[in-house]
DNA sequence: TATAGTTACGATATAATATAACAAAAACTG
DNA sequence: CAGTTTTTGTTATATTATATCGTAACTATA
């Protein structure tokens, strides 16, 4: 069991989210470079808003934030950045929330375990080579040929529990 | 592993559907007989409807069919009964999907992993200890009080793939 | 540096999913 | 039966997501 270091367990934050944003985005364009393909000044904006709320964030959340800045942004322009953001690894979304949030590790395919709260809606990304393995040998079990896989969690933080 | 035998895996379905249903409803009913609750018409009529569908089928699918037969039907009522008929177990929401599928095991709380294909939309219930317990292993590891957990894993179904 | 091909974005409309709020009816309880 | 709780009816609206089509920007190749 991991517990993502570049992202420390949102309930154990005590560092300046700053730090992560600019290198969730470094990396990201670093990714984008090698792969080939287009981080637009767009996509990095909406890269750094997720990353920028410290939760799972919704897409019109992110239109909120992004409408400021940029008056012409409508709904296609959040779910097209956030569809490439997907696609690439950067961004995953909570299914359980209709959110999103930064990856904390991209650029190696990894199947993350979030854990959600239920009060502060905070989300924290596992990693377990473990679950991902079991699920794997179900479907391969069963003749499913696996694409993707989404495991999430919900309850209370220990912050919360107390509250 | 053991994949649910009363719905055996959906793309090995060769039986007909209406015992599956009926065994269903009549498990329900005895469930919330000794719960002392009630499972109204409405309600027993929205659990047949979710197993008459053999997919997860949406809300708003739900509420057209009801209608046909309950014009008074929109979508608080159709809402009220799922949200019933979750609490309960009797029905489990694919989140990837929004969209509802029968429990096939009702009555002790499990925690099922669902196989769901991207083509013909099925999705397959499958009961596992294993993956739960690491689950919980890693909820109580960082403090995390667990209420609820949702595994899916989407992909191709063994028909799906050769078509 | 033209220009054809591709990719990304703008803009509008609408679809699909879900909930709020309050009134009326039904079912339970003493 | 009167009071209470639960369930359902009804209307309105909130939230999340896509379809569509036109335009602009980028890319590659000559």
């Amino acid at each position: 069991m991991s517990v993502s270091k570049t992202t420390p367990v949102a309930w154990q934050r005590t560092h300046s989210h700053g730090r992560c944003i600019d290198g969730a985005i470094d990396a990201a364009a670093r990714i984008c470079e090698s792969r080939g393909i287009r981080l637009t000044p767009l996509r990095r904006r909406v890269l750094e808003l997720v990353w920028g709320n410290c939760k799972p964030v919704g897409a019109y959340g992110l239109l909120d934030e992004l409408k400021r800045e940029h008056s012409s942004a409508a709904p296609p322009t959040v779910y097209r950045a956030l569809e490439f953001l997907m696609e690439q690894g950067f961004v995953h979304r909570i299914q359980s929330l209709n959110a999103y949030v930064g990856c904390n590790d991209p650029g190696h395919s990894h199947k993350g375990i979030f854990l959600i709260c239920n009060d502060c809606g905070d989300a924290v990304e596992i990693e377990d080579k473990g679950v991902a393995n079991t699920i794997d040998r179900f479907a391969s079990g069963l003749g499913f040929l696996l694409a993707s896989q989404s495991v999430e969690a919900a309850g209370l933080c220990p912050g919360c529990q107390e509250a």
